[in-house]
DNA sequence: AATAAATACTATCAAATAGATAGGATTATT
DNA sequence: AATAATCCTATCTATTTGATAGTATTTATT
């Protein structure tokens, strides 16, 4: 499951895409009110993808946010590695995330084979997917 | 992410599959011991799938589990199904879980489809793994 | 019948994570 | 100066995760 932050983040991030007619950019409450998202939370995750560089922001009036590089080159993964963390089902078998297991070894483990396969198959799809692809459906 | 719980679960039944001689059931000290899992917790976990019909346990003096069925007719899905519950990325997703998003409209949601994407490819993979084919490695 | 050895059950607990909310500080425009 | 936006810090509640403790019950053996 991914967590309803990173839910948020790509409704978030798309309807930005979608919005941004390049006069002005896009506020929080705006956002917020259209794709249903409670603003304080929001508020939250626009700072978190400000600050890994997807979004660019400006304060005051007429402020809002405002994606840093083009929809097309804004990978869904990038975006659930920044709020949620790995991908894979299992930390050994994680690209960016990558940990030991404590409870077994890693050269013989018979569980581990599997989830290295989900995870390709995973990001086979998710590898495909950019903020602008969602914005075409 | 899968839990610890569920890898538990399934290295559990893997010992079980391999060591199961036909003679005497398997127990719970030996499998915490080889397979470096904490007792109590795997206690937990047996009697879990022993309540989800996946093993049979026999209690006292040379007491164990035992596979219910052929570990070949045990599906990994079914194991991670009982022990984390979904396996979609999604709830409005999930073929087994399914809970409606409160905060989009399924109809239009642009995020949807490329988790049921997902979905698929990760069940294409986890449909073809049984108890039987982790013991063959 | 007593003992030993196993699972079954109930209760509890600590730490982390999820999912927010509140309130004020800061900045930019008018 | 007023207004309107983001920025920042702190806090909070509920749930989940990952276990541990202690006792009850069942079974095989002696």
């Amino acid at each position: 499951m991914i967590s309803n932050k990173c839910k948020y983040a790509i409704k978030a991030l798309t309807y930005i895409a979608r919005n941004d007619d390049g006069t002005k950019a896009v506020m929080t409450s705006d956002i917020a009110q259209e794709q249903d998202i409670p603003r304080k939370f929001l508020e939250i995750i626009l700072r978190d993808l400000r600050n890994n560089r997807i979004l660019e922001s400006k304060r005051g009036k007429d402020g809002g946010f405002r994606l840093l590089r083009p929809a097309e080159d804004i990978n869904l993964t990038e975006i659930m590695r920044i709020i949620d963390g790995p991908i894979a089902m299992l930390p050994c078998v994680s690209l960016n995330y990558y940990r030991s297991c404590d409870d077994c070894d890693e050269k013989e483990c018979e569980v581990k084979g599997v989830f290295e396969q989900v995870r390709d198959r995973t990001l086979e799809v998710l590898n495909g997917k950019t903020i602008k692809s969602l914005t075409l459906d």
